[in-house]
DNA sequence: AAACAATGCAACCGCGGGATT
DNA sequence: AAATCCCGCGGTTGCATTGTT
């Protein structure tokens, strides 16, 4: 296993970053990109390590971060993602774009978990504290059993590693339901889009899987079994759900593996089937069908995908209506954890409609646009999914 | 005003693991 | 196959700032 031999290289400056090292390492990845960051101290001449340049870039330097303090909204989508994925800050920070991973940590450190404890909830497992409390004894009582059981090299799997014990307990409230993922067949090149009835017993966990076998086969260059890319239900009165299960939205995880169209990046196109498969002539249509006009075609299968604009600005104004009733000094805790950000409605977040992204610029102003006048909520949902997909142009 | 404590946050560190040699 | 390089992640540290006594 290798280490970082620049961390024992002599003459390496650390501590804080002057001005003039900011500047000269702003200067270097804008004008060259910052390629292998082990060579860019060099080249940038910085008497840093690359890794130090790295994370220079990304937590302070890069130019789409947002800096500032995190809105009420952005604080509930860490405490939900939070209770979904645990310490996953990397993930977490994957939804909320313009921040970082350490931004976020240090926030939940030094802040959300203070105001979560002060709310009588366990910052770890996301439950009252009292019930918290009990549930560490039990689990105390049953770790000698897990010890005899406990089967050596095993990895733990992703809910039990992501302090959410309470996911797996959380069923799917309508099995009616769908969502719809990416699913690539291998077999006969046939790439689809699918919309699957959700068995009553989904759980989290189900969805999880799907979200992280994404990731890694993709970060591995595999064929991805599945994107994240879901339609999913969530029941904003129920508190036992979560957003990974919501009805009304469609809810975009940074799709790690599209390899993304310059001109368009936010369609772009999707590594489906191996390397860059181009969407970039690709037509979506509101009545299942979806065609690039090549072999490559892409079948949106099952029933209608509910992708429009009808309902944009009437969602969007319940959902800023439902995040301040009351007086939004005094948002209570309870809404805090369950996160109207995600009341909104599928339409909101990405409407494809009868569009060809050769026509995409210009309707993606028009429908920001009809949005804008439902509330600007709109407005950060793009710039969101734009950030989620724009991340790897 | 000074001393001390608490807080926030930038940066570091060690590690895991994929890629390359 | 083993060694090395490199990247990214999560935990931790340490310093500057702010608040309290």
């Amino acid at each position: 296993m290798g280490r970082h031999s620049c961390c024992y290289k002599q003459k390496l400056r650390k501590g804080l970053w002057s001005p003039e090292e900011d500047e000269k390492l702003m200067k270097h990845i804008s004008q060259y990109g910052h390629g292998c960051w082990s060579s860019v101290p060099k080249l940038a001449g910085l008497q840093r390590c690359g890794k130090s340049c790295r994370l220079r870039w990304i937590n302070y330097l890069r130019p789409d971060l947002k800096r500032g303090t995190f809105s009420q909204q952005e604080e509930s989508l860490i405490v939900e993602l939070h209770s979904v994925l645990g310490n996953r800050w990397s993930q977490i920070a994957a939804q909320l774009p313009g921040r970082t991973d350490n931004e976020i940590k240090n926030l939940w450190n030094s802040s959300i978990k203070k105001k979560l404890r002060l709310r009588g909830i366990d910052p770890n497992t996301h439950k009252p504290i009292s019930e918290a409390e009990n549930e560490e004894e039990e689990s105390e009582s049953n770790t000698s059993n897990e010890k005899l059981c406990e089967k050596v090299n095993e990895k733990p799997t992703i809910v039990d590693a992501g302090n959410s014990d309470k996911a797996l307990e959380r069923k799917n409230p309508n099995p009616n339901l769908k969502y719809a993922s990416i699913i690539n067949n291998n077999n006969n090149n046939n790439n689809c889009i699918s919309l699957t009835n959700l068995p009553s017993s989904t759980t989290d966990e189900f969805f999880l899987d799907r979200f992280v076998s994404s990731h890694e086969s993709s970060s591995t260059g595999g064929n991805p079994g599945y994107f994240n890319f879901q339609l999913l239900n969530y029941d904003s009165g129920n508190p036992n759900t979560s957003p990974f299960l919501n009805p009304n939205t469609i809810f975009f995880p940074s799709f790690s593996s599209p390899i993304l169209s310059n001109n368009h990046p936010s369609i772009g196109s999707f590594d489906v089937n191996g390397p860059h498969h181009n969407w970039s002539n690709c037509t979506f249509s509101n009545n299942g069908s979806c065609s690039n006009g090549s072999n490559n075609s892409i079948e949106l299968q099952s029933q209608n995908f509910p992708w429009g604009l009808e309902n944009c600005v009437k969602s969007e104004k319940e959902a800023e209506i439902r995040s301040f009733e009351g007086n939004p000094e005094e948002i209570k805790w309870p809404e805090y954890v369950q996160t109207p950000f995600f009341t909104i409605q599928n339409q909101t977040e990405f409407t494809t409609e009868g569009l060809s992204t050769a026509n995409w610029d210009q309707n993606q102003q028009q429908q920001q646009q009809q949005c804008l006048e439902g509330g600007n909520l709109y407005h950060k949902h793009f710039q969101r999914l734009s950030a989620n997909y724009g991340q790897f142009s």
